[in-house]
RNA sequence: GCCCAGAUAGCUCAGUUGGUAGAGCAGAGGACUGAAAAUCCUCGUGUCGACGGUUCGAUUCCGCCUCUGGGCA
């Protein structure tokens, strides 16, 4: 989507699967128009989790500012919420100084919230409660919560599977906090208009061409060290921690655990991050209004960075 | 050379007391609004190794051949 709402002011978006060369073509892009990135990614914010995550390095910044890489440690909680302020907050101050503000990642939901403006307010969430939601799951069955849900909210039930019990714990939370079916929330959500004048660009290539490409990238990252990167955490950190969770970290846990072999851990990890890059696909294509941009097309970042440029007209 | 066990979906295998077959993984598609690198849903036709025989009918039984393991010489 290309927007030219001359009283909002300009949001560039770089979206895309894993590995499909993001980060180069976003510091090309920001060196041409003027513009400092903002990472919308839940694990580049943590601290230490560099190779794993195929964090930016500072040399490949070429001087543009880079902001939620490294911010939290990895026992910080994270959330949507939480990343929608203070990008929010970063894209004012870049604002600030003349700049263009370019959202790079590849959480889409993450994006939708910032593009949106969506709503979370402080009062619509509350860790007791849904702690208190989990035990009741445990205790008395997703059954039993799912016909709660159904209770006060039928209409979410329509869109959540019982067996999503995340899901469904988050609509019971919600409602109990608000008074409201968060089937209504969402509801009103959707129907926002972007916040910005928003140029959203979403890079893609050859499925098979992307397959290869994360295989050989989590080699690499092992020939960069990223068993050492995991040990050392793991000795410090809980697993069960979020930023554990993530891909390159719990697999490798596992093998540090005992639970497999490396090899094993090596091949489930490749898996893994296949399959996250078709539900990051898929969100792409259905929940967002941009323009996709064919990585096959270009030699170069470079390349893909002026065609994005000329897309603006910008060039 | 002989003996034994296999040969079924891309892979690992199950199964059909004879009526052309099904799981897991891989793969594909989808959902998603405070854990999102998370969580969840849907999708399984393939000369059942080749050729003969028995049979109304064979992937299933019999014979023979080929290939792959393992064992004995």
């Amino acid at each position: 989507m290309i927007n030219t709402d001359i009283n909002k002011k300009p949001l560039i978006v770089i979206a895309g699967p894993t590995a499909c060369g993001k980060t180069a073509v976003s510091v090309k892009l920001a060196q041409i128009i003027g513009g400092e990135i903002i990472s919308a990614d839940s694990m580049q914010v943590y601290k230490y989790m560099d190779i794993g995550t195929a964090k930016i390095r500072p040399e490949e910044m070429h001087g543009i500012k880079h902001y939620l890489v490294d911010e939290l440690y990895p026992d910080e909680e994270y959330s949507v919420a939480a990343f929608k302020n203070k990008a929010k907050a970063y894209i004012g101050e870049i604002y600030g100084k003349g700049k263009i503000p370019i959202l790079v990642g590849g959480t889409g939901f993450y994006i939708n919230a910032v593009v949106y403006d969506n709503d979370f307010s402080e009062e619509c969430s509350d860790e007791t409660l849904r702690s208190k939601l989990q035990e009741c799951l445990e205790t008395e069955g997703k059954e039993a919560l799912y016909e709660r849900l159904k209770r006060v909210d039928p209409q979410a039930c329509e869109s959540i599977h019982m067996n999503n019990t995340k899901r469904v714990i988050r609509a019971l939370e919600y409602f109990e906090l608000t008074g409201e079916p968060i089937s209504e929330h969402n509801r009103r959500e959707k129907q926002k208009k972007p916040y910005y004048d928003v140029s959203f660009f979403i890079l893609n290539m050859d499925r098979e061409r992307l397959y290869s490409r994360i295989d050989s990238r989590i080699d690499e990252m092992l020939k960069m060290g990223l068993l050492d990167e995991v040990k050392s955490l793991y000795a410090i950190y809980d697993r069960n921690l979020v930023s554990m969770q993530g891909l390159g970290y719990k697999e490798i846990i596992a093998y540090l655990a005992g639970e497999c072999t490396l090899d094993e851990a090596v091949n489930i990890l490749k898996r893994d991050t296949r399959h996250f890059a078709k539900r990051q696909l898929t969100w792409f294509k259905h929940q967002v209004n941009g323009t996709w941009v064919d990585m096959d097309s270009f030699k170069s970042s470079v390349d893909a960075a002026r065609f994005i440029a000329e897309q603006m007209g910008v060039l």
